[in-house]
DNA sequence: CCTTATTTTTAGACATATCTAAAAATATTT
DNA sequence: AAATATTTTTAGATATGTCTAAAAATAAGG
């Protein structure tokens, strides 16, 4: 099928479609794939052969159909893996991305269909990102980030934007989980720092912090 | 750590150290890696400068000590995989050696170590062999083929020497499955064929098929 | 023990995926 | 619009793992 190259180029210009809608250009791919540009010019021909995607000379990338499909099957079989290791493997949310890296390209049909059925067809993965179904579709849900309510709005957590294991713990340790209500006590003009309360505790958090927490209102 | 390539090299050093004990013959290798022997010399060096393997020239390859544990490491993971793939996700004797073989390269110690736990330890993985613990520690049973046993002997079907999906699929056709009680009824002197009685039913058996199955003697 | 056959190694080539440095194209300033 | 800056592509090199064909070493037979 697909090279472990191949398969992590369509993946991150999967994710790098939703903020370059015109095309994924060189130089953010190199970002997102922490390789140099040049080397991307190199797989993006290899994978414009194979109608994986899109390519005109400095006009950036995009996923064709068959590329989109085999995006979506890899993102799937990620978050499939990713909810294994914390439901059945004890793994805490900030482990499982990396070991979900490598298991992510594991080639077996069968595999992953009953690996689904065993997890009994979880909708979202440990981060709160939906886990795409056999046929790719999966749950758009309209949620807004934390950093968008104001003073006296409140809403469930139901996902982190920036799923790095750097703030993943710090999420547990100022005990911030997926699914708690968070309630917004006041918003800083200055800094747009809030005081929010969760589960009775008031915390102080930066934009940044709040800005990586996706809410559904309620 | 090792690449791919490098880990499925010794792990067939390691199995077919069994056969050769004088050391591995680069023909062998080649063989058991279905390669030519010109790859196999050239890969040979590169695991010799890691120190993964003995090598003088023409005289074939042994493991050292940290290659001989890496081997054991890997094995550990694959069998460790098929209990987990036969276990918990349904699969059948015969369709878990192929995603095996790609899921014993996940690299985490974690993954391994939580996984034996999942699977509550299992000593043997659903072909029969030995599963090496986390010190690669593993028994070692007085198990004799079904082929040495005599007219009238008759002992418990422990595991297969011939892992093969055709072979696998045979057993199951003619309903002989491990911890079964095989009693030889009759043996032919002609061509070593054997009437045995495995739950009530006389079977005939070839001596092809009695020397692959491993048998604990009652 | 010498010749022949077999096994193993070497030499040189190829494919994949990466890199650095330089050239070409596109975008931004003046 | 021309000059400058930035982005992207090309050219050439490196590393891994494989291959075929030829040479060298070892094993077997007369
Ligand atoms: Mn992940
Ligand atoms: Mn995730
Ligand atoms: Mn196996
Ligand atoms: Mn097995």
């Amino acid at each position: 099928m697909f090279s472990l190259s191949e398969e992590n180029y369509l993946k991150t210009i999967y994710h790098l479609e939703q903020a370059y809608k015109e095309g994924v250009s060189t130089n953010a791919l190199a970002e997102g794939m922490d390789t140099k540009a040049s080397s991307v010019t190199d797989m993006i021909k290899k994978l414009s052969e194979k109608s994986l995607v899109k390519y005109r000379k400095y006009q950036g990338v995009k996923l064709s159909e068959s590329g989109r499909k085999t995006a979506v099957e890899i993102i799937r079989k990620h978050r499939l893996w990713e909810v294994f290791l914390v439901e059945k493997l004890d793994f805490s949310w900030d482990e499982v991305h990396e070991v979900a890296e490598q298991l992510e390209h594991i080639k077996s049909e069968k595999l992953i269909r009953q690996l689904d059925k065993f997890l009994e067809f979880p909708s979202r993965d440990p981060h709160g990102d939906p886990i795409p179904n056999a046929d790719g579709k999966f749950v758009v849900s309209n949620q807004t980030l934390l950093a968008e309510l104001q003073k006296g709005n409140s809403g469930i957590f139901v996902g982190v934007k920036d799923s790095s294991a750097e703030f993943l713990r710090y999420l547990d340790k100022i005990q911030v989980s997926l699914g708690k209500l968070i309630k917004v006590i006041d918003k800083e003009d200055y800094d747009q720092s809030m005081i929010v309360e969760v589960d009775g505790l008031k915390i102080n958090i930066s934009q940044e912090v709040s800005n990586n927490l996706h809410i559904k209102m309620t």
